[in-house]
DNA sequence: GCCTTTAATAAGAATAATTCTTAAATAGTA
DNA sequence: TACTATTTAAGAATTATTCTTATTAAAGGC
């Protein structure tokens, strides 16, 4: 399972290299270690959260060059962007079809895959609206942790 | 159906009516004239638009009270916040479980139900998470209308 | 109907998130 | 190594939202 992910995780980088040639943008250090971050980020960050962190390695990164990287990679669709219920901006690398389940606590946002949903045929209705090319779930709740603290 | 639509209308009003009183809140004109314009809209306003709309009856409504009155009413679940892809808040009065399909071009909001969706169980690992209250599906696309626009 | 109390409002200042501007730095290429 | 077009950092500008404060108005008692 973790060769797999060490395996996966390289491939992306790869990927990314071949993503910016094809595209004629350029492979600069900043681009590869936001990528990096949000690759191995599943917290679902936000643009300054993830800025700390690349920061740590970059010290002289810029915010806005974490936002212009984060739109590129978004519009490459190698990045899904979330906008929460707190009306804050989070973003997550794309690894295929999942679903949100969100605390409204904690606001924690937890992944979740659901096929059955997935390979549901839409209501033929709606056939009628245009072509729709994705459909997610928004779950909301409260999580295990915040529901012991509400005991307490 | 139009006559039906009226009556819920009304009934919705002495709701607002009396959940004011209820809540020890004042009933305001400016609180009733933007619960009714949110009402009586059915395309998913931005604040922007609703205060827009609610000044030509009250021109010196300020933008301020919207908001203020936006976030009382979904505090009270009266209205509902959409958070879209595009990083706007829109809002929409609460009329029972639906879900949204957005265009991606125009970004236009459409309402559809789906009840075999809600009606479905959730994957039963999701038990372990906490408690669920809520699931949305927001499904997104080209629509008809951008369609034709593409093809010209 | 008028008075009092308290909450709500308008106006504009303050804050926060995001985007834009510009000069300097750097990747890709000859 | 030198050249050229991108990309970057820094900070200014913009936009959405919230806060502050003096004024206004709703609700209830008289």
């Amino acid at each position: 399972m973790l060769d797999q992910d060490e395996q996966s995780l390289h491939s992306r980088f790869t990927d990314f290299e071949k993503f910016c040639r094809k595209k004629g943008l350029k492979m600069t250090h900043q681009r590869l270690e936001i990528y990096r971050e949000l690759l191995t980020s599943s917290d679902h960050p936000t643009v300054e959260a993830l800025f700390l962190r690349v920061r740590k390695r970059i010290p002289t990164i810029s915010l806005d060059t974490v936002y212009r990287t984060l739109a590129l990679l978004e519009e490459a669709g190698m990045t899904n962007r979330i906008q929460t219920s707190e009306g804050l901006t989070r973003f997550e690398s794309d690894y295929g079809v999942h679903h949100h389940l969100t605390c409204k606590k904690c606001q924690k946002i937890e992944d979740f895959i659901w096929e059955s949903f997935d390979t549901m045929l839409l209501p033929p209705e709606l056939e009628a609206w245009g072509t729709i090319q994705t459909r997610n779930i928004v779950a909301e709740g409260i999580c295990k942790d915040c529901l012991k603290k509400e005991k307490k």
